[in-house]
Formats: structure tokens, C-alpha cells, sequence
RNA sequence: GGAGGGAUGGUCGAGUGGUUAAAGGCAGCAGACUGUAAAUCUGCCGACGGUUUCGUCUACGUAGGUUCGAAUCCUACUCCCUCCA
């Protein structure tokens, strides 16, 4: 089976360019792929992990690959898929953002190239980009495109600085073509547009053949991952999401998308995968956890948070709890729970008791105005959040 | 340039003078049931608070005004949409 193939075949790949040839040219190892990402937060998520993963499969395949860091793009704001115009960041904090998000790209794919758009963007010439750029795109065509027809269609603005998007990005594509003869765009499911009209715009300005791939939406549940679910984003910065919080995220996934998920991100072989399902799930999510924390944190943080886990879940055991030190003899439980990090104000605390998600040592407390004394830590005390949260008190 | 319509909490969307921190949906959180899953049912869901069936603050585009009282009425402004030129 040929790589495209193989990538298929794991549901990687939701749309492509020019297939035949695209897939030639990866047999030849004639490949030099790109993936832009924008600067917008100071870490990757988990929704990047998709098109990390294709990167680190044609790198391994022995095809050229670079790292564009959007320093310029993200100056504007990438409109798809968007109704409302993103909030647009200071130069210092997208400095800031690619100066946390550079050492995660190299752990996560070695050998890797790293460009920034700004090198090219902020020197262009207004004019002579209008002369160059300018004159090989089809506002009639670009009107099509599903993010602003949608735009368009339902009277949301779209202003032009939104509308120039796709022609800069088009413009990287088409540099990074000069400089290292990248001919292969890698973006999500939002990017077609985009990617097809650097594809075009490439032809159109050296009549030369580039290729495009886009992936396929991670789902949760077999509805679109929201950024904000559960929870909140999951964080490829372990000081943002936890080793521990991340492994469960894999563990705690829907028992739907396992399959999904593991067609993509291992290469565990596909009646395999089936099997592993089909007996126990619960061993199958263990093994994609695994899989994906020694991927993005390392062997060793993959084997303590799946201990960890086991510990806590399988064994209910308390000795690898986190640990909370009282600051006083005696404290009010809702300030606690504001310091464990369970809730984010004393109101939030109250509000948390008075629904009973709060428990001391297994026992719900509906008491907001608890006091933990001195005493009671002598023998060992719990506090719970829910059902798979819980931090002792010391 | 003219005429009309609109802007509500994370989001969608009710609400045209007073028990309105603002119906309902979605999203989120928690409980029950499970398998650390799903579905279902239940509770919470502006913020803060050592007064806790209560208090303070902030909020219905922005700034003023009328009123005992305004998301609701008036004025100006901003932005958006539709139609006409």
C-alpha cells in the first residue's frame, strides 16, 4: 500500500488535490509539506495533534517538512469559519506565543523547519504586493469560498483586512515554495479554501504544481469537538494542562470516537484495533492514553500518570493523590476548595457544596459553612470534586 | 444622499415601564444509574461576599434624559442589516 493509501485507509485525510499525482510524488519522497500555525494562544492543543501526527509520518517517510509560524497572519486573523472577526493580539504577545509554542513542535517532530511569515509579510510593499499578488485573484472566486459565502450570505461583516486572508496565506505558500520548494500544504478541515488557493495562485505565478491535504475534524461524541468542552482546552503545555489531565482525556473519551482515534494517531493495525475494542474498550482508551501522553510528554510522565490513574480509579488508593497543606488550624472548607483549584471564588465554593458535588472522605458535604479543624487530618481526609477529582489534605 | 429594521448573559433567542439577574434552547458543571463511556432522569449555571431562602456589585450597543421605578419611553452617538438613489 502506498503512503496516501495508508493515510486514507487511517482516516487521515478528508480532502486532497490532484491525487494521482500527489501520491506519485510522495511514493518519490518529492515532497516538502508545510503546516502554518497561528500564534494566537502560548501552547498547541490537542486539536493540533492531527496535523502534527500527518508531519511526523512524512517525516519519517523522508520527505522534507516545515514549521510556518503565522507571526504576520496572526496580525490579521484568520476568518474560517469564523462569524465574528477574531480578536486581534499585540505583537508582543504573539512573540511571546511562538517563543512557548517552538519548543513543542521540536519534541514533538525532529528535523523539522521552522519559517515565519513575518520574515516576508511585514517588509511587503504595498503596491508592488498589489502588483504581484494582487492581480492573480479572483474576487469572483474568492466570494465562493465557503467561509465567506457563509459570511456573505448570512449579512455578517467581512471586512477586507478578513478578506486579504487567504491571499497572504496563499503568499506563504508560495514562498516557501521559492525558498525550499515546498509544493504541499497541510491544514484542518477549515482550510481548503485557503490551501486551494495557494495551489492557484502557485500555478498562476510559475506554473508549477503544488499539492494540498486536509484533515479530517476530531469528533467527540460524533459531534465537533468544541475547544471548550469538557472542561475547557486541552493543552499540549504541561503547565497549562497537567501530565495526569491530559492522560485522562484519552481515558475518558466517548466510547464512540475510540476507534476514530486510534485509526489516526497509532499504528496499531486496523483488525487489531477492532479487537481491542470489541473486547475491553476500557484497556483499548488506556492504551491510546498511553499512546498519546509518551507521544507529547514523554516515556517516563506517561508511565506516572497511568500509574497515577490506577492508583486513584482502579485501586482507590489515596497515596498518589495531589496534596493540599493546611495554612491554619482551622479553615473554612470553601477556602480550600478555592485553593485545591475545584472552584474559582468562595460564591463558586458555596454553590459547588450546596449541589452536592463536594465530598469528605466519600461522605457528601452540604454544609458551606464547614470548617476542616486541625483534628481532622490527623487520620487521612479526602476532599472530592465530583466523581474523579480529589486532592488530600495534610 | 433617502426610507425602514436591528444590537439582550458563553452562544442562540424571548421579553415593550415595576415580584426581571432577565423565559426557553444549546453548551458547561455536578448528582443518580453505569464501565473514569453513552443514553436517561435530577440539580446548578452574571460576579463577589465569614450577614447565606440573605447582602453588595455589574449587566440588556455607547452617552445622556424622563420616571418613585427603564432591557423596555425620549434624545444624541456608534455599529450592522434591508430597500431606494
Amino acid at each position: 500500500m502506498n503512503l496516501l493509501a495508508w493515510l486514507e485507509s487511517r482516516d487521515l485525510i478528508y480532502q486532497k488535490t490532484n491525487e494521482n499525482e500527489l501520491s506519485e510524488k510522495l511514493e518519490a519522497k518529492e515532497i516538502c509539506s508545510y503546516l502554518g500555525v497561528d500564534l494566537t494562544a502560548s501552547s498547541m492543543h490537542i486539536g493540533h495533534l492531527l496535523p502534527l501526527r500527518i508531519m511526523n509520518i512524512l517525516s519519517e517517510h523522508g520527505c522534507k517538512c516545515i514549521f510556518l509560524f503565522g507571526r504576520g497572519t496572526t496580525m490579521i486573523g484568520d476568518p474560517s469559519m469564523r462569524t465574528k472577526e477574531r480578536p486581534i493580539l499585540s505583537e508582543y504577545e504573539i512573540q511571546n506565543n511562538l517563543n512557548s509554542i517552538k519548543p513543542q513542535v521540536d519534541k514533538l517532530i525532529p528535523n523539522i523547519i521552522y519559517e515565519d511569515n513575518a520574515t516576508w509579510l511585514l517588509g511587503t510593499n504595498l503596491i508592488e504586493f498589489l502588483r504581484e499578488a494582487g492581480s492573480k485573484f479572483s474576487v469572483n472566486q474568492m466570494i465562493g469560498l465557503e467561509t465567506f459565502k457563509r459570511r456573505i450570505d448570512n449579512n455578517d461583516t467581512l471586512s477586507f483586512l478578513e478578506f486579504s486572508y487567504p491571499i497572504l496565506q496563499s503568499y506563504d505558500f508560495y514562498q516557501l515554495n521559492k525558498k525550499h520548494g515546498c509544493n504541499l500544504q497541510i491544514g484542518g478541515s477549515d482550510q481548503w479554501g485557503n490551501i486551494i488557493n495557494g495551489v492557484h495562485f502557485i500555478k498562476k505565478m510559475k506554473s508549477e504544481e503544488t499539492y494540498g491535504i486536509t484533515l479530517p475534524l476530531l469528533l467527540r461524541g460524533g459531534k465537533k469537538m468544541g475547544k471548550s468542552s469538557a472542561g475547557g482546552v486541552v493543552w499540549l503545555d504541561e503547565n497549562k494542562t497537567t501530565v495526569f489531565d491530559f492522560w485522562q482525556f484519552w481515558r475518558n473519551l466517548p466510547d464512540l470516537d475510540v476507534k476514530s482515534y486510534m485509526l489516526k494517531f497509532t499504528n496499531i493495525d486496523a483488525i487489531e484495533i477492532d479487537n481491542m475494542i470489541n473486547g475491553n474498550i476500557n484497556e483499548a482508551k488506556k492504551t491510546l492514553a498511553n499512546h498519546m501522553t509518551k507521544w507529547v510528554h514523554g516515556e517516563e510522565k506517561m508511565k506516572s500518570a497511568n500509574a497515577k490513574s490506577i492508583s486513584i480509579f482502579e485501586n482507590n488508593e489515596n497515596s498518589e493523590l495531589d496534596e493540599i497543606v493546611l495554612s491554619e488550624e482551622n479553615v473554612k472548607l470553601t477556602k480550600i476548595l478555592v485553593s485545591a483549584g475545584f472552584a474559582t471564588s468562595i460564591s463558586d465554593a458555596k454553590r459547588k457544596i450546596n449541589s452536592s458535588s463536594i465530598a469528605l472522605n466519600g461522605q457528601s458535604c452540604t454544609d458551606q459553612e464547614y470548617i476542616i479543624y486541625k483534628r481532622d487530618i490527623e487520620t487521612e481526609l479526602i476532599i472530592g470534586y465530583g466523581k474523579k477529582k480529589k486532592i488530600k489534605v495534610k
